[in-house]
DNA sequence: GCAAATTAATGATTTATTCAAG
DNA sequence: CTTGAATAAATCATTAATTTGC
């Protein structure tokens, strides 16, 4: 037991051991009920409130989570020092994709590109990509008007919300004759602050 | 991990990470620009498209609120079936303390009793103790009204989350004329088994 | 071996979120 | 838009483990 006079609560090792045992069989968040069957338990090992147990299990839960999380961390660093970054792969993924269909046309021959990106900009529609249906046929009509049909990427460098540290690909379209040339600012990485902001920005303007 | 030719995407720890805090910060529902932002950055840590992103989030804000109503759920099954004994004084500790007080009258000649359980009940507050404040003078008005003030405890005989097997002491309360007596019925042992069914009822309920 | 000094664990508090009800 | 209720995250504070110098 801890020294005599001590401030806060010490569990006996049988404590502990049936917390644990509990923690692991599946009581992570004891609610009044269980936390007072249970401090009534464990008072037969000891000395014991309700509140320790609720303060045991609050901080067990939280540093079990903190443990698997900087695990994480770790190996997710490890993983990173081995990384390319790969700006154009093979994906079907949107902005470098879709920005390549001006070097080489698309494989069918659908109506794709920007095109009345004015009219797009006014619904509010300033970039989408092409849901693969075959993939997802479940996907609901409100998505489909929303994201589906023409695929479109749209990039304004004046905007305001673009002027925040991120990565971009933009293409300076001057006329139809030809395919623009391809430019890719690489500034630095979009913070949650700035995306908050924005969103907020957009929310309430 | 994903499997390597896996058909859908499997996010790293660290963009879920970042995910996860651009949430918090307030991004909930991204518009097509901070999706493509959000992509970008996030494609530093491994592949992904503007499509995961969207779906993280619709997905994100699905889940939260449904944790949350299951929680309000089962907080609402806790209140039905619970007796709320509230308790004015200052004690520092709750259940037994408060109990054995029964036997032997507080320190102080104040009200001791069960009083307005239904009031208590309406709140929400299913469990609380006294923080003792001759030792923490510093504590806030939030603080004090989570979880200061009364105690109360609760033991509903014909519930059957207390059918099972547990230790716990209840009163018989009659009128208020006097102190109730005191019975402490001693069943066997709260397994973390019993515990985990009521949990898992209540979560899933 | 043994305390003082240092570090790691962990109990207890405070702060910051979350959602949706009012 | 504000608030209530719950609780996860961050932090503070004390106890235990350990390292260190003798």
């Amino acid at each position: 037991m801890c020294p005599a006079g001590s401030s806060r609560w010490c569990p006996t090792p049988e404590q502990v051991m049936i917390l644990e045992e509990m923690y692991r069989s599946g009581v992570k968040t004891p609610n009044a009920t269980q936390i007072q069957q249970i401090t009534s338990h464990l008072s037969f090992y000891g000395k014991i409130e309700g509140k320790n147990v609720f303060y045991w299990f609050q901080n067990h839960k939280a540093r079990e989570r903190q443990k698997l999380r900087r695990k994480l961390t770790k190996q997710l660093q490890l993983q990173q020092q081995q990384l390319f970054h790969h700006y154009f792969d093979s994906l079907p993924s949107p902005p470098f994709q879709h920005l390549s269909y001006y070097n080489s046309p698309p494989p069918f021959p659908q109506r794709v590109g920007v095109h009345d990106a004015a009219a797009a900009a006014k619904q509010g529609m300033n970039y989408t990509w092409k849901l693969d249906v075959s993939e997802r046929m479940d996907v609901d009509k409100s998505m489909m008007k929303m994201y589906g049909g023409d695929l479109l990427m749209m990039v304004d460098l004046s905007s305001p919300s673009l002027s925040s540290p991120c990565f971009f690909t933009t293409t300076t379209n001057t006329t139809t004759t030809g395919p623009p040339p391809l430019k890719t600012l690489e500034l630095f990485p979009v913070t949650a602050s700035n995306l908050k902001e924005e969103c907020n920005k957009n929310n309430n303007g």
